[in-house]
This record gives C-alpha cells, sequence and structure tokens, in this order.
RNA sequence: GCCGAAGUGGCGGAAUGGCAGACGCAGAGGUCUCAAAAACCUCCGGGGGCAACCCCGUGUGGGUUCGACUCCCACCUUCGGCACCA
C-alpha cells in the first residue's frame, strides 16, 4: 500500500496491523470463552442464528451483531457471565436452494459458508464464545430436533393429516402459513397454490391462548407483539346451528361461526366456503353443474387471484335453504369464495344489513336486507346503501315459532355493542340454537417439507402397526448421503427414491415398514437452538436440564423483525411445550427482544414505462397477479453495461445480494478498519432505525478515530502509573481552596482540569446509561464530545509540560478511555491498555465507575422567561435557594426592561433550572 | 380497509413537559504549505438589523399547560405488517 509511509510518518492509527495483532490474541488466548458455572450472575444475550448464504455477511449484518456485541462486552465488564453464542441456522430451504442454484451439495457448501460467516465475525472482532458454535445440519444437532418432534408428536401435538396446503411449484414443496407471503413463497416469490395433501402438523393452535396471554410477560415491542396477536386472531363469539329444509334429520345441521349473534335475526341467508363437505350433500340437482364448476373455479384460483377480485362478491346458490332458528324463516343457502374453509366452521350467517361484505353480496344477488337494529330515519332495508355494523337499538321481533314457540324477544331497545352480545349468548344456548365459542385465526404449523435439505422426520409407517416414532435410541434417523437432492415435484419428498433409507424395519413389530420420507422445515431446527447453546456439546440430551436452568431464558434477543409470527412464533410454542413436559421451569425464551432497522443501499436501476409492464403481464398471460406493478427495478449487472450512467434512477432499497448492492465488512474493514467500520454503525443512527448506507459516513468515523488515536498518543508521554493517590490527595485539597486561584497552584485541580475531569466523568455515565438502553448513537456521540474538548484542552496546554495535576488528570483519562471504547472498538482499546503497559484485555476489566462528586456543575444556569419565551438567562451559584433565584431574576436588567408596563400575574420557580414569569 | 412505527436544518440525527437543532456529514472562510492532501481554527435553520438584539420556526389544524418537538383529539404523508377471518 502507497500510502502506509505516510501514515507511519503522521503517527496515524495503523488499523491493519494492530486489529489483526489483536484478533489473533484474543483467539489464541481464548479470550471469549464462557464457563457454564460461575459467582457472577449470568447474561444471555443472543443474534437470531444465521443461514451462511454464499455472498457473506454484509454491513448491513454488522448493524445486528454490533450492537448486541456492544451490549455482551458491557455486561462482561460489569460482572456478569456472559453467554454470547453464535451457530448456523443451516437446514432448510434457504440454503438448498441457493445449493441447487450454484450446482452444488449442500453438505459441502454450508460448511463452507459458514467458515465465511465466521471469518467475516471474527474480523469484526465480535466476542462468541465459539467453541459453543452449532450447526443445525450436523446428525449431533438434528438428533435432538427429532428427538423433540418426538416428544411433541407423543404428547398429540404432531399430527399427519390430509389437507390443502400451501404449494409452492416453483421449490416444489409445501408451506407454512407463516412462509407464504402476500400470497408467495418466501424464498422465491412463485405464487402460490392450493394443494390437498397429507402432511405433519404441529398444534400449536392447542397453544393459541397461552401464546397470547404469555405476551403480556416479555419485553417486546409493541409491533411485534401486535403483529402475533393479531396472527393469533382469537375472537369471542357463538356458534349456531341451522337446519336444512329438507335433507337433514333435526340431529344434522349446518354450524356457522358468528362474532354478532345478536344478528341473527337479520340471517337472511347461509355462505358455505366452495370447499365446504356439506356442499355437495345440500346441493338440489338442478343446480349441481353451476356449485360443481364454481368450486373448481375456485380451487383453480390462487390465494392472489381470490385477493385480486377483491370486493366484488361472486357465488352460487345451492338450491337448498335452511331455518333461521329465531324467526322461522326460510333461508337460502349460497357458497362463496368469500367465504374460507380455514376459519371459523368454513360456513357463515350472512347478515346483510350490519355485515359490508353480506350487503354487497345481498344487493348483488337479490338477497333480502333485514336490520336488526333501528337504521337513520326513513331507512328501511330496501333502501340501505350500505351496511350498519354499528349504531342503532334493536328492534322488536315476533317470537320465534315452531321450537322456539311461546318464547318472548327480550332485546327490543338494547343498545348495538358488547354488552347485547353478551346477553343474547347465553339466551341462544337455554335454547338450543347455540353456544358461545372462541376462534382463532391461528392455524396448525405444518412442518413436513418434500425437500431433501432438513431433518427427516422420525416416523416409520408399518403396514401392521401403522405410524410408528422411531425410539430414541435409534436417532438420529441420518438424513442419507446422495448426489441427486433435487426436489421432484411429485409431491414426494426426493428420500422416496432412496430404498436403502426408505426400507426399514418397524421397531414395534419388527415387519417390513417403509420410513416418512418428508423433512422437517428449517423453523423446527431454529425453535430450540437457543437451549443448544447453553450445552451445545451433550450426547446424551438435547441440553442438561441444569445447564439450561443456569443460562435460560434469553436476557436479550436481537434480529429483524421478519420473524415476527414465525420463528418467533414458533419457539415460544416450543418452549412452551418443553415447560409442559417439564424439561424447563420457563415459559417464555426470550424476555427481551430488540429489532434492529434495515440497511437501505443507493442503488441505481431503471423506470418500468407503462407499456413495458403491459408487455410482462401478457408475455406471462395465465396469472394477471404474477408480475408485481413496479415502476423501478434494479439495473442487473449488464444493463449496467449498456445503460448510459446519465439515465440511471437511483433509489434506496434494502442491501441485498440479490440487487447487487451489498457492501461487505470485509471491504470496509480493509480499508478504515473493523473498530471504524462499528462504531459508524452504532453512531449513524438509533438501533431500530432504517438506516441508508454511506461510505462518506464510515470515512468520517475513521478520522475520528484516527484523530482521538493522536490525540491518545500525544498525551501517552504524560501518563503516570501512580496517578491515583497523586488525583486522590489534589481533590482532597481542592475543595478547600478558592476556584480562582486555579493553574497558579500545582497541588490543586485549577478550573479547566475540573471542567474537562467533569466531562470525562460524565461520558463515563452517559456511554454507561447509553449501552444500557441500546443508545449506541448518543454513546458515541458523548465520546466525540469528550474528544472534543480534550482536544481543547491539549491546544490550551499548547506543548507545555503539564503541571502535575494535569498530569494526574491526563493519566486518569488515558486509563479510562480504552475502559470506554472497549465495547465499542475493542481493538483500539486492548492496543492503549498495552501501551499503557497494563496487563489483561480491557474486556477483563471493570466498567469504570463515575464520581459523582466530579460531575456535578460547579454553577447552575437558570433560563429566565416570560409567558414562556426565553428572555435571559442566569448563572448561579449552586445552592441558592428558589427565593434568591426568583428575586434574581426579577431583578436582572432584561427582565426589568420587559416587566415595567406589565402586570406579574404568577411566577413558576423549577429549581435549578427555570423561572417563568406570567403577565397578563 | 385494519394494525404498528415515524414525520425536527441541505442530509443522518439530538433533546421526550422546561435554552430546539447535541454529535456528525455536506457547505463557506481562515491557518500551515511553493502547491495540494492531511491536520487545525471559525462560521453554518429562515427573515430583519451597522450592532446589542428582535421576529418566525419541530407535517397540518385544534386542545391541555405558566410552559408542548414532547401529552390529548382530528387530519395529511411516509415506511413496515396484515388483509373478504364472519
Amino acid at each position: 500500500m502507497s500510502d502506509e509511509p505516510r501514515e507511519e510518518r503522521e503517527n496515524r492509527y495503523d488499523f491493519r496491523q494492530i486489529e489483526a495483532k489483536w484478533r489473533e490474541r484474543w483467539e489464541t488466548s481464548g479470550l471469549f470463552r464462557v464457563e457454564n458455572q460461575s459467582d457472577r450472575p449470568k447474561f444471555y444475550g443472543l443474534d437470531f442464528f444465521p443461514y451462511p448464504s454464499g455472498a457473506g455477511i454484509s454491513v448491513g449484518h454488522c448493524r445486528n451483531y454490533v450492537p448486541l456485541d456492544v451490549a455482551c462486552r458491557h455486561k462482561v465488564m460489569q460482572g456478569y457471565n456472559v453467554l454470547h453464542p453464535m451457530g448456523w441456522d443451516a437446514f432448510g430451504q434457504p440454503a438448498e436452494n441457493e445449493a441447487i442454484k450454484r450446482g452444488r451439495n449442500p453438505r459441502e457448501m454450508v460448511p463452507e459458508y459458514a467458515a465465511n460467516y465466521k471469518r467475516q465475525l471474527k474480523l469484526v472482532g465480535i466476542s462468541y464464545d465459539w467453541s459453543r458454535e452449532i450447526n443445525s445440519s450436523l446428525p449431533d444437532y438434528y438428533r435432538w430436533t427429532q428427538w423433540l418432534f418426538l416428544l411433541l408428536y407423543r404428547r398429540g401435538l404432531a399430527y399427519r393429516a390430509n389437507a390443502a396446503v400451501n404449494w409452492c411449484p416453483e421449490d416444489k414443496t409445501v408451506l407454512a402459513n407463516e412462509e407464504v407471503v402476500n400470497g408467495r413463497c418466501w424464498r422465491c416469490d412463485t405464487l402460490v397454490e392450493k394443494r390437498p395433501m397429507p402432511q405433519w402438523f404441529f398444534k400449536i393452535t392447542d397453544y393459541a391462548d397461552r401464546l397470547l396471554s404469555g405476551l403480556d410477560t416479555i419485553q417486546w415491542s409493541d409491533g411485534i407483539k401486535q403483529q402475533q396477536r393479531e396472527w393469533i386472531g382469537r375472537s369471542e363469539g357463538a356458534e349456531v346451528a341451522f337446519s336444512v329444509i329438507g335433507v337433514f334429520g333435526t340431529d344434522d345441521k349446518i354450524r356457522v361461526f358468528t362474532t354478532r349473534p345478536d344478528t341473527l335475526w337479520g340471517a337472511t341467508f347461509l355462505v358455505l366456503a366452495p370447499e365446504h363437505p356439506l356442499v355437495d350433500v345440500v346441493t338440489t340437482p338442478e343446480h349441481a353443474t353451476a356449485t360443481q364448476e364454481y368450486r373448481e373455479r375456485a380451487q383453480r384460483a390462487t390465494e392472489i387471484e381470490r385477493q385480486s377480485t377483491e370486493r366484488v362478491k361472486t357465488g352460487v346458490f345451492t338450491g337448498a335453504y335452511a331455518d333461521n332458528p329465531v324467526t322461522g324463516e326460510p333461508i337460502p343457502i349460497w357458497i362463496a369464495d368469500y367465504v374460507l374453509m380455514g376459519y371459523g366452521t368454513g360456513a357463515i350467517m350472512a347478515v346483510p344489513a350490519h355485515d359490508q361484505r353480506d350487503f354487497e353480496f345481498a344487493r348483488k344477488f337479490d338477497i333480502p336486507v333485514v336490520p336488526v337494529y333501528e337504521t337513520e330515519a326513513g331507512q328501511t332495508g330496501a333502501t340501505m346503501t350500505e351496511a350498519l355494523p354499528a349504531g342503532g337499538v334493536m328492534r322488536a321481533f315476533a317470537p320465534a315459532p315452531g321450537a322456539l314457540a311461546g318464547t318472548e324477544f327480550p332485546f327490543a331497545g338494547l343498545p348495538n355493542n358488547k354488552e347485547t352480545v353478551g346477553k343474547i349468548i347465553p339466551w341462544l344456548e337455554a335454547r338450543g340454537v347455540g353456544q358461545g365459542v372462541v376462534n382463532f385465526r391461528l392455524r396448525d404449523w405444518l412442518i413436513s417439507r418434500q425437500r431433501y435439505w432438513g431433518a427427516p422426520i422420525p416416523i416409520v409407517h408399518c403396514p401392521a402397526c401403522g405410524e410408528v416414532a422411531v425410539p430414541d435410541d435409534q436417532l438420529p434417523v441420518l438424513l442419507p448421503d446422495v448426489e441427486k437432492y433435487q426436489p421432484t415435484g411429485t409431491g414426494e419428498s426426493p428420500l422416496a427414491n432412496i430404498p436403502e433409507f426408505v426400507n426399514t424395519t418397524c421397531p414395534q413389530c419388527g415387519g417390513p415398514a417403509r420410513r416418512e420420507t418428508d423433512t422437517m422445515g428449517g423453523t423446527a431446527c431454529s425453535s430450540w437452538y437457543y437451549l443448544r447453546f447453553a450445552d451445545p456439546h451433550n450426547n446424551r440430551q438435547a441440553f442438561d436440564p441444569a445447564i439450561a436452568q443456569y443460562w435460560l431464558p434469553v436476557d436479550l434477543y436481537a434480529g429483524g423483525a421478519e420473524h415476527a409470527v414465525s420463528h418467533l412464533m414458533y419457539s415460544r410454542f416450543w418452549t412452551k411445550v418443553m415447560f409442559d413436559a417439564g424439561l424447563i421451569t420457563f415459559e417464555e425464551p426470550f424476555l427481551q427482544l430488540r429489532n434492529q432497522g434495515m440497511l437501505l443501499a443507493y442503488t441505481p436501476g431503471r423506470e418500468i414505462k407503462r407499456d413495458e409492464r403491459a408487455d410482462a403481464l401478457n408475455d406471462d398471460g395465465e396469472d394477471e397477479g404474477d408480475e408485481p406493478l413496479e415502476d423501478w427495478k434494479v439495473l442487473k449487472p449488464e444493463e449496467k453495461a449498456t445503460i448510459p450512467e446519465s439515465e440511471w434512477v437511483w433509489r434506496w432499497v434494502k442491501m441485498s445480494k440479490n440487487k447487487g448492492n451489498v457492501v461487505t465488512p470485509d471491504e470496509m474493514a480493509a480499508q478504515y478498519g473493523a473498530d471504524s467500520l462499528r462504531l459508524f454503525g452504532l453512531f449513524v443512527a438509533p438501533f431500530e432505525e432504517t438506516v441508508q448506507w454511506s461510505d462518506k459516513g464510515i470515512e468520517a468515523m475513521h478520522r475520528y478515530v484516527n484523530r482521538l488515536w493522536r490525540l491518545w498518543t500525544e498525551m501517552r508521554p504524560f501518563y503516570d502509573p501512580e496517578w491515583r493517590p497523586a488525583l486522590a490527595r489534589l481533590l482532597a485539597q481542592t475543595g478547600a481552596i478558592a476556584r480562582d486561584e486555579g493553574d497558579q497552584n500545582p497541588l490543586i485541580l485549577g478550573e479547566d482540569e475540573r471542567k474537562l475531569r467533569r466531562k470525562l466523568h460524565q461520558t463515563i455515565r452517559k456511554v454507561g446509561d447509553d449501552i444500557e438502553n441500546f443508545r449506541f448513537n448518543t454513546a458515541v456521540a458523548a465520546l466525540m464530545e469528550f474528544t472534543n474538548e480534550w482536544s481543547a484542552f491539549r491546544n490550551a496546554l499548547g506543548g507545555a509540560q503539564p503541571s502535575p495535576s494535569q498530569a494526574a488528570l491526563l493519566s486518569e483519562i488515558l486509563e479510562t478511555l480504552p475502559l470506554l471504547m472497549s465495547p465499542l472498538a475493542p481493538h483500539l482499546a486492548d492496543e492503549w491498555r498495552e501501551r499503557l503497559g497494563l496487563a489483561g484485555s480491557a474486556f477483563k476489566q471493570a466498567w469504570p465507575v463515575f464520581d459523582p462528586a466530579a460531575v456535578e456543575e460547579d454553577a447552575m444556569t437558570i433560563v429566565v422567561q416570560i409567558n414562556g419565551k426565553l428572555r435571559d438567562r442566569l448563572t448561579l451559584p449552586l445552592g441558592t435557594s428558589d427565593a434568591e433565584v426568583e428575586a434574581l431574576a426579577l431583578a436582572s436588567p432584561k427582565m426589568q426592561a420587559e416587566l415595567s408596563a406589565r402586570q406579574i400575574r404568577k411566577v413558576i420557580v423549577v429549581p435549578g433550572k427555570l423561572v417563568n414569569v406570567v403577565v397578563g
């Protein structure tokens, strides 16, 4: 490098040599190793474990890992025994898709990628205990994933069922609901289809209520909690039974779920989901063809298509009628795809007067609208233009005929609210018409995948015994090592084509049997990894309960918000199952969750013109939803060569490999150093904020590090290791001597020295508090402020030899700064310590304690306001009484001038802060 | 449509009832230098004034308060999530 000689000459911070040196020393000394026991309190800080991708980490990842590293390093210095591990979410679609794309075997590719990640994470100086590294695709890990699968299985929480599931035609596998984003595959963005297939599910719905109530006990952002609440989607209501006229006996009914049983009197039709099993039963022969056609169309339609026909209701009449149980009126039964089979009972009672969707449907198909609550004056069911979901009081209805003969209608005049609903439900229950129920939107968790790269599901299918769990002592069911692992698309996993794998003997009867060939989705592996870190090398158990008890739950969990309803829900579920099984004693795995913001990069693209968009749609004819209607696209590498730069259109978009805008920590560390990279990522914005990456920013941070380095190095010769007693003596004397004598007397601390020392101790306090509160940007700013003051002090010194009192202060600074910097810029910190001749990494030192006497200001600045507007400032000695402050404020010349002609109504004195004079 | 987060200089942001704009970027001027870079110093929200100073200013409109960027109500905009859930 041509600029190195100059750097040496100018006494620059030689970060290349220094950072490499410390990385190596930390590694060889095992600095970050942590033991499973200690007298100190424990702290468990965890990052979402990543799946290692080929591009390696970007500076975006650093924005996640570095702040948690700072928090963990700070905890260590505060005296905690800190678990801060890292591992690889190696199984699953992301890794397998990458392997397919590269024509590699994931078995070889994944460890390579993981090694690269590890190298990069070490490069930026993250304090992971690498002796605890785990990899979910290794048998000594997935053995326990399988064991936990069986734990769920034995507890009745894992089952195989035939269901219409999400199928990704591109990745050739089924997906969990949580992996379908806007009707598309989370990995490849392909439109997802519904296919009926036998699949494995975890019965997470059994835990819906506990998953909901547990949210109140943890410190997560409101946003994530709310997302989980909505995903669980608890709603209270009633299930009401409707008899189908002429088809059923009195015992067989169509059951519907409603949150508004109070509107039952206005139910003028029923709607079944197209997939509802009773459709075939109720449909009359003359409507059979139309019904069948509609069903098929609905089945072919993707989720997106159902949504794209949004608001335009479709449906067909089945020809059948049911009895409204409270009015005795016959009402028609329709099928329509706005009713979802997956929710409630797959059938609804439609109340057009009080539900907008039902209203639109009723108007389109000319079905009567009967308001249950009073409408606005002059409005009737025939003249209403929209549904009235709220408002009004209940109208009077005649008692129902037949089964309900003789019952009065006691609800007339009740308001349209929850309370009324609460009165209706028991009334319906008493009459055997319905009952109160709670419904959830949460669906069971689909875990099986028709893919190779996952933990095999440890089940054997025996012709004689049926489904049999693989016994614990036969775990792991090893994933066979094969050449061809690509998904087949047949609906079966590639494992089905490997006879040696499939054919086995039944663990129960010993007869010939077939292994389950589906594997578990990657989310199974990530649902318990936080426990494995506590005891990563245990080959007798998933984890030793005592060790897990020591470390868990995770105190601080940091990661992106994109796992809000998947991983973060699944892990909570597994934790609760393990709790119920007596394996652990806590119910929530992650006490505090912090979500870092996205990292955006300024990225060149091109505008997509209207006709071009239309072309794209036509090319792909069959799926109108297939081409996202974007007006801008990232430039592909070849386009960058062909399109002149003047035509590029720049936008801020998420930094990611496939957008070609990734900045790697490798380049940044090489150019500016790991510490500069760390500091910049911390400084640029609050942790949760979305950040726009800029090379300018890291360059500026690099300048700051150099400036601080030079300043520190320049002051280094004045360091006196015995500064503590000297300073203590000075402080003892300073208190007794008048402030003004200052620098004349080398035996006391002068004005400037006390000011600088105050700043130092204020900085100690602020940096600690800010790290604690994840406010790293202001922690760095505080250090910069201190640097500015220290620099001014140096300038005032003007190259002169410092007095003994100044040398004592400088020594305190020289020794404290490495400690303050250690969590943020650990390489720099240890280099400084070495240059002071101090033993031991800053990482292992106690966090400095600020001197409460030193942070006190000498004087207070009182803000003087008139009617809340700033008019004057007074500098007064500490301890001036409120009465004196008020008098002095009113007496100030500026106030006198302002107040002369005005009537003082009131004076507010905020002790130590301000005086506000209220005038008329 | 519903839920959540957020709107402050040219830019990233600070202040979360009490001096708006800390810290940094960009910009302007200066010192050093043959020159440049680096470094260092000064200025840097808008308007007015020779000046001391004065007025305006935190998305918009109301409100609470002695006092509001901060709390409350309504609205607008942006971002993130969900989306026919009966």
